[in-house]
DNA sequence: CTCCAGTTCAAACGACCGTTTGAACTATGC
DNA sequence: GCATAGTTCAAACGGTCGTTTGAACTGGAG
């Protein structure tokens, strides 16, 4: 039996991603988790700690590349000038949908992840995921309202919560179950959808 | 001591639906449920069965005045010529956030119930409540089609889950942990910004 | 009063939960 | 070889879960 390439660390996260992404934190045994990463019980506690601190270590490391991302947009569009409304949503859905759906199988695991555990029934677990991406929200949300000067800076906020969830419920896949609605469409066809509402959005629909 | 006016059935229903709308269904035991509604335990499995099917019989009990208004507000807006697509949307939205948030602090209540199952991690559940607002769909989705006649079927059918996202997350207030964003404001306020924003995206937004 | 269907009750069922324990294994440094 | 730190293991901990049982209570009909 030759040793796998994962270490049990790793294998627990993944498979955490996975289980968590499917059936929420409270509808996922640690046994489960176990039992599919083929490791010990007792395994979960010794990395980690406890249940709750896999999970935040699972929402780190799936979120970190996300956050790096949006900060290298971010950056990159501030240095050219006053970004347009278009170019911060694209900064923000694009590492959120693309960078994850774009390596294939495991990348739709993270994001339905990442979906389901920011908008978690327990406020708890939201706060553990709002704790991973909060540092670029303000930044972001500075830069919005300078894109946007007509609106008040409370419309500015609106949408912003509207387009993080917008986001989070696309990346969970909840909506799959719609009528008529094929939604496992192309991954980059679904961000220029989305990215498209949100634009239409935000340039007429805020209050000035 | 005088007899409770609820029945054991209601005051149950009437906690199922602030317990299961706080935590999740997952995350909210029958005990606590039962200890809150001042009833055995075994009065859950008496009156409705199961755990589910409590579930079900407060989903069906939440969802049938706003269903109701929303049939009552479809027929009367076909009744009346093409309608456009704000009036659709304000015919989605307002029984779903109005109706429901304007009767104080038992409206907002079920509000939360119903945005949180709507979107629960468990498709399972998920699948309860969309049999529960089925019926009115492909109909709301033929005039929504008709009203946008330049936008294909697809973008039609993704602006209508984006709504159906939208408005279960406000009605749901998980996105009151947002940053400077102080969300309980007037529902009627909540409404009017909210229908702006998806008609400024179903207006231009979508594929043609 | 008797009867009976409807309802409530305390108690227990087996199953599963997250967590802990202490021994057994593994690999590396001396 | 031996010691040692890191890791894995089976087993059990107390507690909570949804559900079931059978007896006790309730109020009206005959």
């Amino acid at each position: 039996m030759e040793t796998p390439v994962e270490s049990t660390r790793e294998r627990l996260l993944n498979v955490a991603e996975q289980r968590f992404g499917e059936g929420g934190y409270e509808g996922t045994s640690l046994r489960a988790i176990t039992v599919a990463a083929a490791a010990n019980i007792a395994a979960v506690n010794y990395h980690f700690g406890s249940k709750e601190a896999l999970l935040r270590a699972a929402v780190a490391r799936a979120m970190a590349p996300v956050n790096t991302e949006r900060r290298r947009r971010l950056d990159q569009l501030e240095a050219g000038g006053l970004p347009t409304p278009e170019q911060l949503i694209r900064a923000f859905i694009e590492p959120g949908l693309e960078l994850v759906l774009r390596r294939g199988e495991r990348g739709a695991v993270v994001a339905r992840f990442i979906g389901r555990i920011a908008f978690d029934p327990s406020q708890r677990i939201r706060e553990l995921y709002a704790a991973e991406s909060d540092p670029i929200e303000k930044r972001y949300l500075a830069a919005l309202q300078a894109a946007l000067p007509r609106a008040t800076p409370e419309a500015v906020a609106f949408g912003y919560v509207n387009m993080l969830g917008l986001l989070a419920l696309h990346q969970s896949q909840a909506l799959s179950r719609a009528p008529g609605v094929t939604e496992p469409e192309d991954p980059g066809t679904l961000a220029e959808n989305l990215i498209a509402f949100l634009v239409a959005a935000f340039d007429r629909g805020l209050r000035s």
